[in-house]
DNA sequence: AACCCCTCTCTTACGGCGTAAGACGATTAT
DNA sequence: ATAATCGTCTTACGCCGTAAGAGAGGGGTT
């Protein structure tokens, strides 16, 4: 019964270890105990539940994107859009949650908010500007799923299982360059981040 | 011992039924087996595991999206995005599946081909036109993520936790409508998308 | 009729899961 | 030294997916 000088943080980095190396399917209290010297249940004391620690582990990965809506706004939206993006590929292993949670920390609610009158000084109504957040989040995280896609449990970027290259040769052709290095990655959401704020404006205004 | 019509079909109807009524995490499968007047372990005399019904029920979902590429592209690509749209927002409980799962079943493969077909017809290169189409398809994803959004084992589209509408005046006007009504979401997404479409074309050539 | 065989369903069992309840050492405060 | 608090462990319950195989029921062949 020794102690191990646990705390919260920890148990989140030994669970953010565990998911980037296995995958979310692959995380259970057990083993994380295990992980961390411990018994499942002395977790407990540190978190009331493991639903907290995908809570948390999806809080910690937002906290790294910056959002300083400041200068123009398609250019403050892009450099959100580059950080949102860069902390998502830095723990893909999350997407899957991080696309079906919604914004609820009160920190998190603040930086919406904050965001949305940046917007509403723009000339967009609230709504809107709500809707342009929104749209640019899921664009991402859309682009990001594509880019590094992968199931839950199943780690590897598979290199598409049944497949003829006869049947479907543009498919072929495409995946031919192995989709790209990171740098064409970028690139192409680039080039689709400025297509998708190109076209987002107030309905009324400039 | 009574014989009860089963087939796979049946099963997986009633898997989506009980996913759309009580969300992705509540399907196990004796409660299925209960659903449908049978031991849990009769269930995979139909199929051979949990995920190949998961894996059923995206597939059963998907092939209700039609795709047309026929026309300009923009158009089909319209109607392709409302159609999928659609079907996503007949079982959001889905979502979370799908944004997760790679086309990879041989039918979704050839469509994603007669696309890509299509496209480098417009002047797109083979790998431009996976990235269109993939960005298409994630934009909806997305979209519909946030119009319909809810965890995976708890569906109510929760009215926003802890909020101070002091604190966040432009949320809370923004909230105030509801979010608006179904035309609503409709208007905002077909904007968005046109933004969107607007925006993407080959590199070179028209 | 009797037989067999195939199709479908059930029983039992194992190892894992999340976590409620509470016992019990170890540390700190008094 | 005694008491309070803290951190950890033990035990237990009811879920889960599914492997293995037993057995019931009906159809086809003799």
């Amino acid at each position: 019964m020794k102690r191990v000088g646990l705390s919260r943080e920890k148990v989140l980095q030994a669970a953010l270890d565990l998911v980037d190396r296995e995958g979310v399917a692959a995380l259970s209290m057990r083993k994380l105990g295990r992980e961390l010297g411990v018994e499942a249940m002395t977790l407990y004391y540190y978190v009331p539940n493991k639903d907290a620690v995908l809570d948390g582990l999806v809080e910690r990965t937002l906290a790294d994107v910056e959002v300083r809506p400041e200068g123009p706004w398609r250019e403050w939206a892009r450099r959100f859009a580059g950080s949102f993006r860069a902390a998502l590929l830095a723990h893909p292993a999350l997407l899957p949650l991080l696309a079906t949670r919604p914004v609820s920390t009160p920190g998190g609610l603040d930086t919406l908010e904050r965001a949305a009158q940046a917007l509403v000084k723009e000339g967009f109504d609230a709504s809107e500007a709500l809707h342009v957040i929104t749209t640019v989040a899921t664009f991402v995280i859309g682009q990001v799923l594509a880019e590094a896609g992968r199931t839950p449990g199943h780690d590897e970027p598979e290199p598409v299982p049944d497949f003829d290259a006869e049947r479907h040769p543009v498919l072929a052709q495409a995946l031919a360059g192995g989709l790209g290095t990171p740098e064409d990655h970028r690139d192409r959401f680039d080039f689709a981040l400025d297509a998708l704020l190109a076209g987002l404006r107030p309905r009324q205004g400039p």
